[in-house]
RNA sequence: GCUGGGAUAGCCUAGCCUGGUAGGGCGCAGGUCUGGAAAACCUGUUCUCUCACGAGAUCGGGAGUUCAAAUCUCCCUCCCAGCGCCA
């Protein structure tokens, strides 16, 4: 959540934040006007209270010096007076204080001056691109437009396989059972696809190790508590799976256990920063997307992902999104998957997030650049929902939290599927990084 | 699942039986002292409101008893130990 203090403060701020955001900002004139209110209720309820304190006290010394002492009868039900008189006002006050948190915990995070003000992905703004993109002719207007004529390519005759066909032709995914078993968007990973993903997990773990990242397999529920602390009210209603009958919540990235995992710690300020990678599977509703990539494994309820993280100081996060991103980066140079980087519009942000940069793969059979990465800067917007501090010399501070995908199994093997198909389809050829953990160098047929 | 023990400020701890302003230590910050430091001593060191003076809240969470609850009663959460069950 936002820092309450900087928004009384400057509330300048927020407003320009929220318009820039397209999300208007009766949200701040609410919370300005319960804020009015509530302090008024509490200068009520303080001075009552100083008064039974007073009179409490008095019992307390008449007590000590006579316990018979004729006094005391009436201040007692003096004390009750008050008492119903704070009860009353404080019922009124909890609803107000109920409305005002509701209100702060759905103010955005604070824009960075960097994120460019606009909205809709298609105007998501491209930073850069790299690789050479295999472009179908009838594609070619569009990937001009999308790489901004700065992007290398070769031109292809034919449309390459679809990662849908490509799946089903070799044997590779078993989506009709997993259909009959659990429903759409599940599916069965099967043979060498299967080692594919184990090779592309060991390989990114590996080489996040190498980085300075400790890699941990998280717990793949959380409690409420936890889960509000490290998302957004957006998530709960549209991406997670709640367990029926318990306070537990599937997660939908390893971002959220990794950020909670340090909730109400006190860091010292040589434990930073902190990096840390993820490995879980992820689960999500995706019920905002009816009829958007309903075939194959592009878009599912169940994925594996490995998530970078990383708690710092404020004054470092800058240069974390940077290494973060450029993490994510090297990993698909290194398999050779061409793309694009996006910063991402205002509009499009989520409510954690000042800035947000994605990378978009180069699809072939799509004849599109679509999401694999997507690296953020929260800021201390999370770490203030979870009260991640650490003790800096001026004072205790909240750290600082950026998370970035570094692999998301099924859109990742859909990418290599796709850009790393040999004879119209027939075989696919592993990324060499990748050949030493898999065991084999191609998928062809069914094994 | 059962039994017992526990949760007090950034950390450690006293207070609980017997209700009446939450005390001490460590660490940290400032000060006195010093050529400089250490030591010693002094002050401060949870949150909220207030320009300030000051006031209020706070002892894992919630409810109750009471004029008054860290303290008594009930419910809940988590941690530790033992027992049981278990891939």
């Amino acid at each position: 959540m936002i820092d309450v203090k900087l928004l009384r403060e400057k509330p300048d701020i927020f407003y320009t934040s929220c318009r820039n955001r397209g999300i208007g900002t009766e949200i701040l004139d609410t919370f300005f006007m319960l804020d009015e209110e509530w302090r008024a209720n509490q200068k009520k309820i303080n001075d009552l209270r100083h008064r039974r304190n007073e009179i409490t006290h008095e019992i307390s010394r008449l007590v000590k010096e006579d316990k018979n002492s004729t006094g005391i009868r009436g201040l007692k039900s003096d004390v009750k007076e008050v008492n119903a008189r704070i009860d009353s006002l404080e019922e009124d006050n909890r609803k107000i204080v109920d409305d005002r948190e509701r209100a702060i915990w759905s103010i955005p995070n604070v824009l960075d001056e960097n994120a460019p003000v606009c909205f809709g992905d298609e105007n998501n703004v491209p930073v850069r691109t790299w690789g050479k993109a295999s472009v179908f002719d009838d594609d070619l207007d569009d990937f001009m437009k999308e790489s901004r004529r700065e992007m290398d390519y070769e031109t292809l005759k034919a449309r390459p396989v679809s990662h849908v066909d490509l799946i089903e032709d070799m044997g590779l995914v078993d989506l009709a059972r997993a259909g009959k078993i659990a429903g759409s968007r599940f599916y069965f990973l099967k043979n060498r696809l299967l080692k594919l993903e184990m090779a592309l997990m060991n390989y990114t773990v590996d080489y996040l190790s190498e980085r300075g990242f400790s890699v941990v397999e998280p717990p793949l529920m959380l409690n409420l508590k936890s889960m509000e602390g490290a998302t957004d009210l957006e998530t709960f209603s549209e991406t997670l799976y709640k367990i029926e009958g318990e306070d537990l919540y599937l997660i939908s990235t390893s971002e959220h256990p990794i950020a909670s995992m340090l909730s109400g710690e006190f860091l010292d300020e040589s434990e930073l920063p902190i990096r840390v990678a993820g490995m879980s599977v992820c689960f999500r509703r995706e019920a905002g997307s009816h009829g958007k990539d309903t075939k194959g494994i592009f878009r599912v309820h169940q994925f594996n992902k490995i998530e970078q993280f990383v708690f710092c100081k404020p004054e470092d996060s800058g240069d974390f999104l940077k290494e973060i991103l450029e993490n994510a980066e090297q990993i698909y140079r290194n398999l050779g998957i061409p793309y694009r980087v996006v910063n991402v519009c205002s509009g499009e942000l989520g409510r954690l997030a000042s800035i947000k940069y994605d990378i978009e793969a180069w699809f072939p059979s799509q004849g599109k650049f679509r999401e694999v990465v997507s690296a953020s800067n929260d800021t201390d917007y999370q770490a203030r929902s979870l009260a991640i501090k650490y003790r800096a010399s001026g004072g205790n501070e909240f750290v600082h939290t950026l998370n970035s995908t570094a692999i998301a199994s099924t859109r990742t093997l859909v990418a290599i599927m796709e850009n790393f198909q040999e004879d119209g389809g027939k075989r696919i050829r592993v990324p060499a990084p990748l050949v030493p953990y898999a065991g084999f160098e191609t998928i062809e047929g069914v094994d």
